[in-house]
DNA sequence: TAATTTTCATTTGTCAGACATTTAAAAGTC
DNA sequence: GACTTTTAAATGTCTGACAAATGAAAATTA
């Protein structure tokens, strides 16, 4: 585990890239502990501090997880889902917030993967994910609920219907894109007409869920995501209109 | 922007806590200078050093980057296709490889994910798509290609698919799902001749997006992923046959 | 002897202060 | 005006120190 001296990066940079790599390879083990922060930097030569920020670097990303104490120290982290969800929804989020991406292409994506979970959820579905999805749907017919509520209860919904597929990786690889969508459907409005349409659509969903018939789920949530995108283009126009007009 | 007291967690984690909330939020934007480390450090009411912990901590997850000199500083960053790309890579990889995700359910979400691009990529795929799948398709038919040789050649065959989809999102979510079983497919023990059918099934594949047949690709990825999996299967059976001898 | 308490060494967490290096604006020079 | 030099500000790195946590080992006690 070395580190380039011709790497123009800083000191902390390159030894947590020398550690990460050496994870990845599986030269270091879940659980084996790292040397100390004493001995790390007389193997890098550099000073604690400098060890410590690269040691920091490598726990913002769950690869290392540290204990205080005399058999404390720097372990190699098990990645558990929940640590790689929510990096995956953040680093998503920012992601789509950040880079322009239009209401389109994040969409489409988005809709492509689920009705990928189609097929899976109306095999495996339990109870439990009906009843999410019904309570979802209770939810979202409350009048006065806000707007970002709204949104909320939109992603818990999908993320029920993705669960419901039963398969966890695919769950992870859908959070991105299910829950990184919340802030792009946070800039539409949601009328009333609008809600109620998406309301039926999703208790048509849970319907063809419960009732094991995936093309139906399909086509809805093609019908689903023609109609965001729809609204999504009116509110552009409408913003266009209005830019237009100064 | 201020941490709370009661948290247990490590000062530099609160603090990253702190301005990635910030961040997330919008209350700090695209290309806005942070504060110096000495200023946050006097606001934080901590020493450099933790600030600058803290700031490492952000700038693994690409949400900050630093600049030397007068008017340097640490700044919010526009998070790249490229960043999010490894990240999610790296992160997924390294869930699949420590978890003993069954091959089997990474194997399932995989290739349904990738179905989902299918019909993207027969309406969109371009020449390049094209010319990089069939060069893959040349370089696995290659004998005395390395095992490793051969999966990465396979990555790179499925991620040229992907990328067909002209979905730039898509190629991002589904990055996670293609390259992290790499790892898992290496386990396998690709024979000429299971190497043969597979590549025939590239081939084929390679030709329902030439000829934009969505419903045939779609066929030969159901068919891809049977074999795949029934491979992999062979491989856990002679496992335990030999771990049963013993 | 067995159980409990205390001590102690080790390690991470945090701090203070210093110097090196980089960078771009500002001042000076031709 | 164009070029060079100076300078101030910021990050990068180092040294040394102390605080706090923690589990092992030693000491104490029943």
């Amino acid at each position: 585990m070395k580190i380039n001296t011709n790497d123009p990066a800083d000191l902390s940079a390159q030894i947590a890239k020398a550690i990460r790599d050496a994870i990845i390879a599986g030269q270091l083990i879940i659980d084996e502990r790292l040397p100390s922060e004493q001995e790390l930097a007389e193997q890098f030569q550099v000073s604690r501090p400098t060890v410590r920020e690269a040691l920091k670097r490598l726990a913002a990303q769950s690869l290392i997880r540290t204990q205080r104490g005399a058999f404390g120290g720097a372990f190699v982290n098990r990645i558990q889902y929940q640590d790689a969800y929510s990096q995956h929804v953040t680093t998503s989020t920012l992601l789509l917030s950040m880079n322009d991406v239009s209401f389109d292409v994040a969409c489409e994506a988005r809709f492509a993967m689920e009705r990928a979970c189609a097929p899976m959820a109306c095999a495996r579905r339990t109870a439990d994910h009906l009843a999410t999805m019904r309570a979802e749907i209770h939810r979202q017919s409350q009048p006065g609920l806000s707007d970002e509520s709204w949104c909320a209860s939109d992603v818990t919904f999908h993320r029920a219907f993705v669960d419901a597929a039963g398969n966890p990786v695919m769950s992870y690889q859908l959070a991105g894109a299910v829950e990184a969508m919340q802030p792009l459907m946070n800039m539409i409005t949601f009328t009333a007409r609008s809600r109620e349409k998406i309301i039926d659509l999703h208790g048509r969903i849970a319907d063809a869920v419960e009732t094991q018939s995936p093309d139906t789920c399909d086509q809805l949530l093609d019908e689903l995501a023609t109609y965001t995108a729809e609204l999504a283009a009116n509110v552009l126009t409408a913003r266009a209109n209005r830019d237009a007009e100064r």
